[in-house]
DNA sequence: ATTAGGGTTAGTG
DNA sequence: CACTAACCCTAAT
């Protein structure tokens, strides 16, 4: 009648398919929402995308959920027709996850590192909204159901320290992050055990002195670079501690405005 | 409001 | 009729 049924057309089953890969399978409105995608898809709804999902993974090579009692059969494939059409099997799903682990809990700062690659990763103009970030972030990694509830005090938190910034109710990158450590320029210390320079006169003791000079600033050089590292893995440590703390501290709120609702506290 | 999954229908050989 | 793709229904969250 009225519903001749609409076949999908290339265009449409590229934007699902790009969109499963920005989102990730089961994100149907938000895909369908994307202005990225929805030039495409504007003429289907969130469950057209998951149909349509289920029989392109449930179709040729790839046996989808929707196997069934159905019989079927091993398709001999005969003739040549389609032998180009599944040229692109994706290598779609299947994102290597950021951190190895199967404990199903997270540090803040682990969290923090999360959202800034999704929100990277997203590379979205305007700033990608919470919702694209836990796609993004529950597509590549199985994370804890109170994962949505820290998501905003982590937001929050990241904006505080102009990580991110907030646009309405997306967040994007800040571009002038000044992440970069600034190396300081090598400072020539007036401590160089001695001055190579009469090329023109090389004897053994000089070559031998030179060696020595360099053995000397390797050592000095690696010295320095430990020192360095020792620096940053303690920056780190600070960090993390500082993420921790600020992280209870924020949970000590939480709990004194929810007992504080419910009755006058009692403290001594 | 959305999703997953089972069921139904139209189109095709 | 058998099969597939598009569409519909509904319980679950």
């Amino acid at each position: 009648m009225g519903n001749p049924k609409q076949k999908w057309t290339a265009e449409e089953e590229e934007a699902l398919r790009a969109g499963v890969a920005k989102y990730g399978k089961g994100n149907w409105k938000l895909i369908q929402r994307d202005p990225e995608f929805s030039p495409f898809l504007f003429a289907r709804s969130n469950i057209d995308l998951k149909d349509k999902w289920r029989n392109l993974s449930g179709g040729p090579g790839g046996n989808g959920s929707r196997e069934k009692s159905r019989s079927s059969k091993p398709k001999p494939s005969t003739d040549g027709q389609q032998s180009s059409a599944v040229v692109k099997q994706s290598a779609l799903p299947k994102v290597k996850p950021l951190i190895d682990d199967s404990s199903k809990s997270f540090t803040p700062n682990q969290y923090n590192e999360m959202i800034i690659e999704a929100v990277s990763a997203l590379k979205e103009p305007n700033g990608s909204d919470n919702r694209a970030i836990v796609g993004y972030i529950e597509q590549r990694q199985e994370v804890p159901q109170s994962f949505k509830k820290q998501l905003c005090s982590r937001l929050k938190r990241l904006v505080a320290l102009e990580k991110l910034e907030k646009v309405d109710n997306r967040y994007k990158i800040r571009k002038d992050e000044t992440f970069g450590i600034k190396i300081p320029s090598p400072k020539q210390k007036g401590m160089r055990p001695k001055q190579l320079q009469n090329t023109d006169h090389i004897t053994c003791d000089a070559v031998e002195e030179a060696s020595v000079t360099a053995a000397y600033l390797i050592a000095e050089a690696e010295n320095k670079s430990f020192l360095a590292a020792e620096a940053v893995k303690e920056a780190e440590r600070v960090s993390k501690v500082a993420e921790d703390t600020d992280s209870l501290l924020q949970l000590a709120k939480e709990i004194f405005e929810t007992c504080s609702q419910d009755e006058i506290v009692l403290i001594a």
